[in-house]
DNA sequence: GCGACAG
DNA sequence: ATCTTGTCGC
């Protein structure tokens, strides 16, 4: 029995699937202009109609310095209290940003999943390491992207005529389904449609505290 | 030593 | 990230 107890935290954690999927939640981050005040925002999905279930926000002070390599210390403060103030449990996360595609191995989605225990995967914008071919122009098309040989995330085209995306894992979930998911989350737009509902809400939320004092 | 550098 | 004007295109 204790030594159940003592070996449980042990244990693998078990990744997910896209089957497993029916809430996808996105976080993202707003700041104020002069740095002073974070907004992190959490927007759950129906994986599948794409409705929003579920969505909740905190703000505070900014404690940590914009860093390359070092964003969850900045960021993840504020996405944890989002997180804890929402009334349903996410079965992945989608985070504005890398996972395992980092210098270390471990940016901000992979620290938001082991913190929280829950799958995550990175979507990120612009390129950070890594080497890479420029993917086909048509949505799905990807390419490999790698460090020192080894395969770190995907270089994914989620719509024509846009640049493409970086996909990379994060916790409990592999390449390729968080691959998977990042084209179920888009469809009209470049970026997942989680990331960009909980942009917008991090941004309303940030202008209602800087309005109201 | 110099440049690059998620958000 | 944020600042910042107009502009090209669906």
């Amino acid at each position: 029995m204790a030594e159940q107890e003592r070996l449980r935290p042990l244990v693998l954690p078990q990744g997910i699937t896209a089957r497993d999927v029916h809430l996808v939640a996105g976080v993202d981050v707003a700041y104020a202009k002069d740095e002073s005040i974070v907004a992190g925002a959490v927007v759950v999905l129906d994986a599948h109609t794409r409705h929003i279930v579920d969505s909740a926000s905190a703000s505070r002070p900014v404690d940590f310095p914009y860093v390359p390599g070092l964003l969850a210390f900045r960021e993840l403060p504020a996405l944890l209290d989002a997180l804890a103030a929402l009334h349903t449990r996410p079965d992945a996360v989608a985070c504005d940003g890398y996972g395992t595609a980092h210098p270390r191995r471990f940016g901000l989605a992979c620290h938001l999943g082991v913190v929280t225990d829950l799958p995550t995967f990175g979507v990120a914008k612009t390129a950070f390491i890594g080497e890479y071919e420029q993917p086909g122009p048509q949505r799905g098309d990807r390419s490999q992207l790698t460090d020192h040989g080894e395969t770190i995330g995907h270089v994914l085209r989620t719509r024509p005529g846009t640049r493409p995306v970086f996909v990379s894992t994060g916790h409990r979930i592999d390449l390729d389904t968080a691959t998977q998911l990042t084209l179920a989350l888009t469809a009209d737009h470049r970026l997942p449609e989680t990331t960009r509902h909980a942009d917008r809400l991090s941004r309303q939320v940030l202008a209602d505290r800087l309005g109201h004092g």
